[in-house]
RNA sequence: GGGCGCUUAGCUCAGUUGGUUCAGAGCAUCUGGUUUACACCCAGAGGGUCAGCGGUUCGAAUCCGUUAGCGCCCA
């Protein structure tokens, strides 16, 4: 059978998928064995697939099918977020387009729309999670606002109204203008801008010419101001108090009151305070019993209580305002500013601080058992820094604004009674019942109660998800008993207050234990400049061309390749192209071992059987480091081990030992061996890669209908002999320095060699000549007990190796070569010496680290007993 | 302004309780190579005062202090 030279992902991928959703690996039932588990981070409706997806479902995919394959109940629960204001905006700007406004649609009517617009894009992310190969399972796909979601957000906001952790309350809160909706402090995205700081001047009330000038950034709020503060320490303005200065423009009379919170430095010393559009001077009205003015409609215009400008926009009132101070003579001067200003992590429009009734849900006591599962590492970090972080945002937590004025989303359960009143219930039949029964009116009817307008903060339902997907909230136990807590939840840092730290308390606080063991963050993918990916600086690959390009085996390798855990990644091409460069490594090694003739009455040569036995030691030894790097969830350090240990042992030096002559067959032993190694690799692999390696591993041997590689089991742990490993590399020293004899001297490999060797204490073992004759064309290895003249000679720790060669060999190249050598060796033990003539050394340090300088000392000692003496042969 | 973290080869990063030549890997660079598995390859090489300074220790990339630069989070 021919086998083509190049690895095709197009020919094996979508194969295999469809075999693996054929045959129903992915899915998993409650059964006896024990569970692994991951939800995953719920991919918004309105998303399409970027390289964060990529990376984190990557992840996600190694650590399930590992598990899968270490005989567990893997199962990896996928779905998607209903995002509502991000969905919500999108679904107004499709309609607009098409000419329909919002305002015009009932609730429902805008419901069928976005419903429409969810089932017609949703699903689009998941499908392309496919094709990077994802083995979820997908007969468990759930939505945050399906039925079985939906009743668990809805129960939960009962049961914590009940417990008395949520509340209705005016605040200052974070809106934004375009969704026209409050936002929680974490959807708030500070940024730094330029603007300008305007001096405007204020007439006392009652003399002409006398004026305070205050500083601030925000002329057009002047609108809504209510005094004028300074410090009462401050002695500039000890005069003005009690007295009253007129607004600009609208000539209002307003209180100069004395506050210690304003800043004698800055500015003027001289503030202005507007209670309604600044939190800071809300606190300050509060303190002093100001009015309130909201000069601001919800969509950033101004209202009518501005008096001007009524129904312009606040940005454009910003520059008209300008100029309308500047022609009454108030504008002082402007200077240039930098400051932060919050903007809309969803629209990206400027927050506005702005007071208004909302839910509220009381944080302080929610938080107290999260924080200690985490600082106990009941729940662990991986990364372990990020701890430090958490404990710092939960020490400080705030509570969580969670209701939005939107219609996308789980519309709040509160009923409304025509005085104001109102039940709480899951449904409006009992919400009916409970007003009956508070009211005492047995006759309220539905059309007495008035539901709640607004919906829950979308991560009011995301935070429940490790218990919503297994219908944690229902009746029956089977599944949320078998499945939580989850093992691993795989995501970015970024969400660590927004989700992971909410999902901590949700399992606290509904199910009474944690969502799930471990908790790995994933950077921030970024380009090769350093910066974020995103659509407008149109720096971020299509994910579905690179596995176009390199397939997604190479493409999750390449994602690895770059991804500590937690720790910000630099992405190129360069990356999947070498991970598509290791698939064509790993398909050039099956493709020579099966092409290889088999004669079964060949007899095994030593050298392919000292192969086994070294190659059999060290496949073991690196599983158990592929092992440790995953217990520690070292993913892309479990990666490079199996890519050397694929590449350099198993290729370089595995297959070259015991590959047969040009055209002659193998033994049949070493065949099988070989196979079998092959047969370990791949399902060591096939977590990382896991189409090649089904492909390869159907065609190692015979497989029945049905088998495949994604449900086998890990190899086994075998014993193994350490001792080899160690002899090994003393041998691969000797052959790498016969290499370059060879190159040095320009001795093609063709031409067979022979070698000698003056044995020391150490650097020698000859049962490896068979191996040694092999990969270095020799044709014998002999041992001597005197040096050989006319020879090249090099060392491998005190042994001496000589090399006759036919030319006569270059004495003076010879001598700087071995006086070089004798000069590092000199150096290298007076550096040992000086550690071991230093009593302290010898009395402080553990006994193993003065033994190890002393057989350093020895070693050496003799090497530069023989260099010498082989610099006076050479010179005599 | 408060807090946290980072600085190791040209680039991206490892370095896992201070002790095997511990100064590493991959990529990139350079030198050789059409040895029929693989040029998506093979065999080699060069390259770092571990940001600076000071300290603890027999011993520091690793622990402590400090300075500089960078990043993140929160105000």
């Amino acid at each position: 059978m021919e086998i083509a030279s190049k690895y095709d992902p197009s020919q094996t991928e979508g194969k295999w998928y469809s075999y693996w959703m054929d045959n129903g690996f992915f899915k998993s039932v409650p059964d006896e064995r024990e569970p692994y588990t991951i939800v995953i981070p719920p991919p918004n409706v309105t998303g399409v697939l970027h390289m964060g997806h990529m990376l984190n479902n990557t992840i996600q995919d190694i650590l399930v099918r590992r598990a899968r394959m270490l005989g567990k109940n893997a199962c990896w629960v996928p779905g998607t977020d209903h995002a509502s204001i991000a969905t919500e905006a999108k679904v107004v700007n499709k309609l607009r387009e098409e000419g329909i406004n919002k305002s015009a649609l009932t609730r429902d009517g805008f419901l069928a729309h976005a419903w429409e617009w969810t089932d017609k894009h949703g699903g689009i992310i998941l499908e392309q999670l496919k094709k990077l190969g994802a083995s979820c399972d997908w007969d468990r796909t759930s939505f945050t606002m399906d039925e079985v979601r939906s009743q668990g957000v809805i129960r939960s906001f009962v049961d914590l109204y009940n417990k008395g952790y949520i509340y209705r309350g005016v605040r200052m809160v974070n809106w934004d203008p375009k969704a026209k909706t409050a936002v929680s402090d974490e959807e708030v995205v500070h940024k730094e801008v330029n603007s300008k700081l305007y001096y405007i001047r204020y007439q006392i009330e009652g003399a002409t010419e006398e004026y305070v000038t205050i500083a601030t950034t925000r002329p057009e709020t002047i609108l809504g101001d209510t005094a004028v503060c300074v410090n009462p320490n401050d002695e500039r303005f000890s005069h003005l108090a009690g007295k009253r200065v007129l607004v600009p423009l609208i000539n209002r009379s307003i209180p100069i009151i004395q506050d210690e919170y304003v800043d004698m430095e800055f500015g003027t010393g001289c503030l202005k305070i507007t209670p309604a559009h600044d939190i800071n001077d809300y606190e300050i009205g509060m303190r002093h019993n100001l009015n309130s003015i909201d000069i601001l409609n919800d969509d950033g215009t101004l209202s009518e209580a501005a008096e001007m400008y009524i129904g312009q926009d606040r940005f454009e009132v910003r520059k008209e305002i300008e100029t309308a101070l500047q022609e009454a003579g108030h504008l002082v001067k402007t200077e240039d500013y930098n400051n932060k200003i919050g903007y809309s992590e969803r629209t990206d429009a400027v927050i506005e601080p702005k007071l208004s009734t909302q839910w509220f849900l009381r944080m302080g006591e929610l938080s107290k058992p999260a924080l200690d599962a985490v600082m106990s590492d009941e729940v662990q970090f991986h990364p372990a820094k990020f701890k430090n972080l958490y404990r710092h945002w939960m020490e400080n937590v705030k509570d969580w604004c969670i209701s939005r004025q939107l219609w996308w989303g789980h519309r709040i359960p509160v009923y409304y009674l025509a005085d104001g009143s109102f039940v709480v219930a899951e449904t409006e039949a009992d919400a009916l019942a409970e007003a009956q029964k508070v009211t005492g009116n047995g006759a309220l009817t539905m059309a007495d109660l008035h539901q709640d307008e607004d919906v829950l903060d979308t991560w009011a339902s995301s935070w429940l998800w490790p218990i919503t997907v297994f219908d944690g909230f229902g009746e029956d136990k089977k599944e949320i008993d078998y499945y939580y807590p989850t093992n691993d939840l795989v995501t970015g840092h970024d969400i660590i207050f927004f989700w992971v730290a909410r999902m901590i308390m949700a399992g606290y606080e509904f199910k009474g234990q944690l969502p799930f063991k471990n908790v790995y963050f994933t950077g921030m993918v970024r380009d090769k400049l350093g910066r974020k990916m995103s659509k407008s600086l149109g720096n971020s690959p299509d994910p579905l061309d690179l596995i176009a390009t390199f397939g997604a085996d190479g493409v999750r390798v390449g994602m690895l390749l770059c991804s500590p855990a937690g720790g910000d990644l630099r992405f190129e091409e360069s990356l999947p192209e070498q991970g598509r460069n290791f698939a064509n490594k790993i398909w050039n090694a099956f493709r020579l071992v099966k092409n290889w003739e088999v004669d079964e009455a060949l007899p095994q040569p030593e050298s392919a059987q000292l192969a086994i036995e070294w190659f059999e030691a060290r496949l073991q030894q690196e599983r158990e480091v592929i092992a440790d790097h995953f217990d520690k969830y070292r993913v892309s350090d479990a990666l490079m081990s199996v890519y050397t240990l694929f590449w350099d042992d198993f290729s370089s030096w595995f297959l070259e030992m015991i590959k047969p002559a040009y055209q002659q067959p193998i033994d049949g032993a070493t065949y099988q061996r070989a196979i079998g190694f092959l047969d370990d690799l791949m399902r060591l692999i096939h977590p990382f890669m896991p189409f090649i390696t089904e492909e390869i591993w159907q065609q190692l041997r015979e497989r029945k209908a049905g088998e495949s590689i994604m449900v086998s089991l890990m190899p086994e742990r075998r014993d193994f002999d350490g001792q080899i490993l160690k002899q090994f590399d003393l041998l691969k020293e000797a052959i790498v320095q016969m290499r370059t004899v060879r190159k040095e001297r320009n001795v093609p490999m063709r031409d067979v060699l022979s070698l000698m060797v003056l044995t020391g204490d150490d650097g020698y073992v000859p049962r490896f000549n068979p191996v040694l004759q092999k990969l270095v064309n020799l044709d014998a290895v002999q041992a001597v007990t005197e040096k050989v003249e006319g020879a090249v000679s090099f060392f491998v720790k005190s042994s001496e190796f000589f090399v006759p060669l036919e030319s006569n060999i270059n004495v003076e190249e010879e001598l700087e070569k071995l006086e070089s050598e004798l000069k590092y060796t000199e150096g290298f033990l007076a550096g040992v010496m000086k550690k071991l003539s230093n009593e302290r050394f010898v009395a402080g340090a553990p006994e193993k680290v003065v033994a190890m300088e002393q057989q350093k000392r020895a070693d050496a000692e003799a090497r530069i007993a023989a260099l010498k003496e082989s610099l006076a042969r050479l010179k005599a």
